[in-house]
DNA sequence: ACTATATACTGAACAATGCAGTAGAGTCAA
DNA sequence: TTGACTCTACTGCATTGTTCAGTATATAGT
């Protein structure tokens, strides 16, 4: 009956070794700090603490303040052990879902106002979250980490998001140029272009990097 | 009844646009030509077409070679118009699942063996992708595209993720360097290195480009 | 007093994954 | 030639994860 562990629910006992929180807290923290390394729904992040709680892995309690109850969770120091022996076994291999390149790779299906158009959504949410790092990173240098000894690992994190976010506002931008020179989304093919782009992608060079 | 399009469906709707594939085939080239933009479980990919079927955008038929029977899923006109509105409607936001960077995150639980060990993880898979896909522009250059006059649309697609993959091992590389030079996983928090990548940081700029 | 927003969740339906299982066909080596 | 292995070609079932709607209190602004 006690259901498994998942990587989600290392996430959440990650969480929970920081500091206690309540189910609410969790679910907001982990969708600001782990959205760009490991994204979950709200739903999932309320219910993992409580598998946690039947595995051992974590303790819990109602807090009131009046009518309002919440639920506080605690870690255990199985808990800690259970995160000491995740760190030691492997990985899972990434995962990028990206709709908007699903739609390049079948714009011939549409005009180039819609594959156009999802790129725009895809350099919003980008920029978005390229711009709120930043400003996160503004505030840490005001001493402003809720947890200063771990500020090395938020910091080496955050340079793998600003520069994955750089890079794909880089490639917008040059995936809007290109789709300037097609006269439709259809029937170009292998072209002058496209060869020479085919040429120095086979010999592994990127096209924006020259 | 008539379950609803997911973006899943979509996506194989719109490999169906190409060509009839058996559901064995769809699998396969699903896994292998939308792996890097939606990435998505072989069991899934032999449902997806049943679906399309009682939707009405493809038809199915049974053909057998010897004791052996395959089913062959051919798109309809109603599909293609399905697809061409497709092409319309608002892309979900990227989603990014690299249990690496959780690894890293939350490093000070474990050993710098361990974290390199995740790092070591993360580059392997990106390599072995990255290697395929300039292997695969290679093919295109002798006129190995099994449909050429989408040739531009894989072409540009491919720079995203020669770019992406090429951003990832450079990232990892500056990761490994950068825990090189700790001498411990943990209660580092801000000291001068980390303070000098977070001012770059806060002012948008990338460590790894300087 | 009213509206909007934040707090603080839960149930149920549905989407997607993982894994085991079934079974025919071709290849290669002892 | 028999056995082992891999590839083709799927399906059923249990579990994991998402979406959406619903419930209800607290607080800030107009």
């Amino acid at each position: 009956m006690a259901a498994r562990m998942t990587t989600s629910s290392y996430a959440v006992l990650a969480l929970l070794s920081l500091k206690p929180w309540t189910g609410y807290e969790l679910t907001n923290q982990a969708q600001r700090s782990l959205r760009y390394a490991w994204p979950k729904s709200e739903r999932l992040l309320y219910s993992e603490p409580k598998k946690l709680v039947t595995l051992g892995y974590a303790t819990t309690h109602k807090e009131k303040a009046g009518k309002r109850s919440r639920n506080v969770y605690e870690i255990t120091g199985e808990g800690r052990e259970a995160l000491a022996g995740w760190t030691e076994t492997k990985t899972q291999p990434p995962r990028f879902e990206i709709e908007a390149l699903l739609r390049l790779l079948f714009a011939d299906h549409g005009t180039l106002e819609a594959v156009r158009g999802a790129l725009d959504e895809l350099e919003t949410d980008v920029r978005d979250h390229h711009q709120a790092i930043v400003e996160l990173m503004g505030s840490y240098l005001n001493g402003g980490h809720p947890f200063p000894e771990r500020t090395h690992l938020s910091v080496l994190f955050a340079t793998f998001q600003i520069d994955m976010f750089k890079g794909i506002e880089r490639w917008v931008d040059f995936a809007r140029t290109e789709i300037g020179q097609w006269p439709s989304t259809r029937g170009l093919g292998m072209n002058e272009r496209t060869e020479e782009l085919t040429r120095l992608l086979a010999h592994d060079e990127s096209p924006l990097d020259t």
